[in-house]
RNA sequence: GGCUCGAUAGCUCAGUCGGUAGAGCAAAGGACUGAAAAUCCUUGUGUCGGCGGUUCGAUUCCGUCUCGAGCCA
């Protein structure tokens, strides 16, 4: 079985930072699992890592997008397992390291992509068939075909719900029977390492580095996005983006901008934690006096689980 | 010093003609299998500023004190 590290946490918990020590001292390479660093042009708002942070780690994953181009897990999961196999066959246990849950679980569960498929057609019509009947008349129908799936779904997620009934669509298949003939299974001899600290003190990093990314230019990174016309982009959802639009439109002022950024992003630490905490089986660490994380202890555990 | 108006959830405030209270925001918890930094769901107990009084019962009425805002000296 291939071998994978993975480190998860909150945004601004410092992941970053660990990750390039662990890499020094495994002597390994680094694969991004954030769904916004994929894209080029987008440095400060995510918080990708510099040149100089790297220490010369080869970093994968980052980049790879234009601000403009779509993309998903599928993609994602595909292109990083071949990843996790080339570092594999060279003798090295690759660190996954990244935010995005969903894509994180994807590549660590092997999802079944190629079984459920996806058709902008489909998603199209069912978009406008959505707006016209309502949310409640749209469940129905998916509570008609998949009643299974219907049970996960709150009728007011009709992201969820079109989904669902795009891939019945698509395959004949519902997705709860597929989901049934593919049960999560371990693709990899993985070991989970989560990074995590008390609230106040982490929305205190998220508030201060919201400020640090305005005076690094965050702004005029936006603007020069905004300009070449990015604006509609799947890109733009990112956190740090979708915030500072309104503002270059001048329909917030900049203090407005910069609190919502910061709410919002209060808000999606909290999910990682949800996502983290109750889906994956992670070794957690919290800083230690001196607001280090304890690098030997992380060591230690991985020597114990790979039998270094 | 006198008068007036305030003091209720972390914040801004509403309200109870006396039967121990509720909105917005903030926050918390949760869901998640091809948009996921997306999308969606749930959650409001707080010495109603302190102390007395009236009352079966006071956050509500009365007195007084403290703090704040304003006005008059």
């Amino acid at each position: 079985m291939e071998k994978l590290i993975v480190i998860v946490g909150p945004t601004a918990v410092g992941k970053t930072e660990i990750s390039i020590q662990l890499a020094l001292a495994l002597d390994t390479e680094i694969i991004s699992g954030d769904s916004m660093q994929l894209y080029r042009g987008m440095d400060i708002g995510t918080s990708k890592v510099t040149e100089a942070e790297k220490q010369g780690i080869e970093h994968y994953m980052l980049d790879i997008l234009q601000p403009n181009e779509t993309y998903s897990v599928a993609q994602y999961k595909k292109r990083v397992q071949t990843y996790v196999k080339k570092l594999n066959d060279r003798g090295k246990i690759p660190l996954l390291v990244g935010g995005t849950g969903l894509y994180v679980n994807a590549v660590l569960f092997d999802y079944p992509f190629d079984e459920m498929k996806t058709d902008e057609q489909i998603r199209i019509r069912l978009e406008a068939e959505l707006k016209e009947v309502g949310n409640e008349a749209m469940y129905e129908n998916l509570r008609r075909v998949d009643p299974k799936q219907a049970e996960k779904i709150h009728p007011n997620n009709v992201r969820r719900v079109i989904r669902a009934l795009e891939i019945y669509e698509l395959t004949g298949k519902t997705m709860s029977e597929i989901n049934e003939l593919n049960k999560p299974k371990t693709r990899y001899n993985h070991l989970l390492i989560g990074l995590e600290m008390d609230r106040k003190t982490l929305y205190n990093r998220i508030n201060r580095r919201v400020d640090k990314m305005i005076t690094d230019g965050l702004i005029e990174e936006v603007r020069t996005l905004y300009n070449q016309g990015y604006e509609h982009s799947q890109a733009m959802q990112a956190i740090g983006y979708k915030e500072i639009i309104p503002y270059i439109k001048n329909e917030m002022t900049k203090e407005e901008a910069i609190e919502l950024l910061k709410r919002n992003t209060r808000r999606y630490a909290k999910r990682q934690y949800t996502w983290f905490r109750n889906k994956l089986d992670v070794h957690w660490f919290q800083p230690d006096e001196t607001g280090q994380f304890p690098l030997e202890d992380m060591m230690t555990i991985i020597e114990n689980h790979f039998q270094l």
